[in-house]
DNA sequence: CCCATAGTTCAGAACATCGGAACTAGTGAA
DNA sequence: TTCACTAGTTCCGATGTTCTGAACTATGGG
């Protein structure tokens, strides 16, 4: 179990960012740890509306939103610390991340009919 | 040859939008598209960079802006028009493709250092 | 009709994602 | 220490997506 790795603020990629929220299991991981500050485990994400995500699909996801720079995770004994690194995104990036999930939010509902 | 299928604005879908610029050859032809206003044919772009981009290829990246609703197709005589569908995009996520396409034009170089 | 040009579709190889089973790490109790 | 439990990672086979050359379609001009 090799040493997580997180890139640095000037390593953030435009297209691994994107990458990494085009996914709506992954938006909706990080749009929880972005809004609660810091999400403690990953089995407290395991149910995402209400499909069940897998263990294993899950640290996937971990992983692509981490090496993306968008969350740091940390041990914290037995289980995971992550938070959401908007303020290295936003430093870099700016407007990025409001923008995308703000049309994840207004999103899903086919919005006002005109 | 089925006719194009372009989704309506209101059914544009934001992972849909963000997987389909998540590939930076796609996001740099739609920044040609979006800039230029409309671009001609896919040949004009088949030389992206330094790179020759093989025309299938380039067939199905159009195809994954069309269907994402970020840019519109029609034949004109034996070659392509295409346009951005900017102000749709706008209208459904405000800020989203001004935020993206900044992202990729400050991305590629590594900002000034600190 | 024949040819050239612009782009699409097909098919198979290369690559990525999903998810169950096995594994690793940390904690607490006997 | 050893056992058991919990949280997460890694492995690997199945499934799905992307890439690209070759064949095909559509249009316009001799």
């Amino acid at each position: 179990m090799r040493p997580f790795f997180h890139p640095a603020t000037e390593d953030l990629r435009p297209d691994a960012i994107l990458h990494a929220l085009a996914d709506p299991d992954r938006a909706a991981i990080f749009t929880r740890i972005a809004t609660q500050g810091c999400v403690g485990s990953c089995a407290t994400l395991a149910a995402l509306g209400d499909r069940i995500i897998p263990k294993s699909s899950l640290s996937a996801h971990f992983k692509v939103l981490r090496e993306a720079g968008l969350i740091r995770s940390e041990r914290q004994g037995v289980e995971m610390r992550n938070h959401a690194r908007c303020a290295d995104v936003e430093m870099r990036f700016p407007g990025l991340l409001t923008a995308i999930l703000n049309a994840y939010t207004s999103g899903p509902m086919p919005g006002p009919r005109s």
